[in-house]
DNA sequence: TGACCTTATGCGGTTATACGCATATTGTTC
DNA sequence: GAACAATATGCGTATAACCGCATAAGGTCA
């Protein structure tokens, strides 16, 4: 792998790193969802909520459809939804380690 | 999931979100690295690599190994190239789109 | 001990992220 | 067209990430 592959492998990892964007990417494999019930995730601005989709947008992550005045979110690549689950196995392993010492 | 959950979650996914460490991951998955090998990887300062090595480390992603004056990092949580992997699927969809259009 | 090698850290500057507020944009309904 | 609802964007600010340089810290060997 060379740099500009990393990259672009680090851009889309950047794009899921941040805890409001995880709360969507899960809310979003139980199905789609428009802005306004992503909303309720957080106690954030709504301008927020759609500038983190935006964000994951950008990346790949997700799509967009608009119905009426709302816009739908929808996971574009499921498999995103590992690289969450290997967050957990990371957890899982420090969690050990924390109850060990 | 919760907020704080999700936090944590976030937090393993950008310990990984940078070009440098996605060079470092992938290289310690074909085995132990000493820092100065791993310096090779990319045209930045000595110093830079040892910080992206911390960060990974504080994230629990990798360890490290003092034998003699090197130091050996290996991944702590191979299942962390299940994510890098992931990167690779939502670049091939966007490849995909990119032909497309 | 002193010269040398490898790795880590303090520091300052630059750039990128994240956020709320206000407001624009898009679409609906009357 | 006017009022309203849902979503996106411009802007200023606060915070965090990243980087190189210099240097400290830990270890080796003559």
């Amino acid at each position: 792998m060379n740099y500009q592959q990393a990259k672009i492998r680090a851009e889309i990892l950047k794009a899921l790193a941040h805890p409001v964007r995880v709360l969507i990417v899960e809310t979003l494999s139980k199905g789609n969802r428009c802005v306004c019930e992503l909303n309720k995730l957080a106690d954030i601005d709504q301008s927020n909520i759609s500038r983190h989709l935006a964000v994951l947008k950008k990346a790949g992550i997700v799509t967009d459809c608009r119905d009426g005045m709302k816009v739908f979110y929808h996971l574009r690549t499921p498999c995103i939804l590992n690289a969450l689950k290997c967050a957990v196995e990371v957890m899982k392993v420090e969690d050990k380690i924390r109850n060990y010492f």
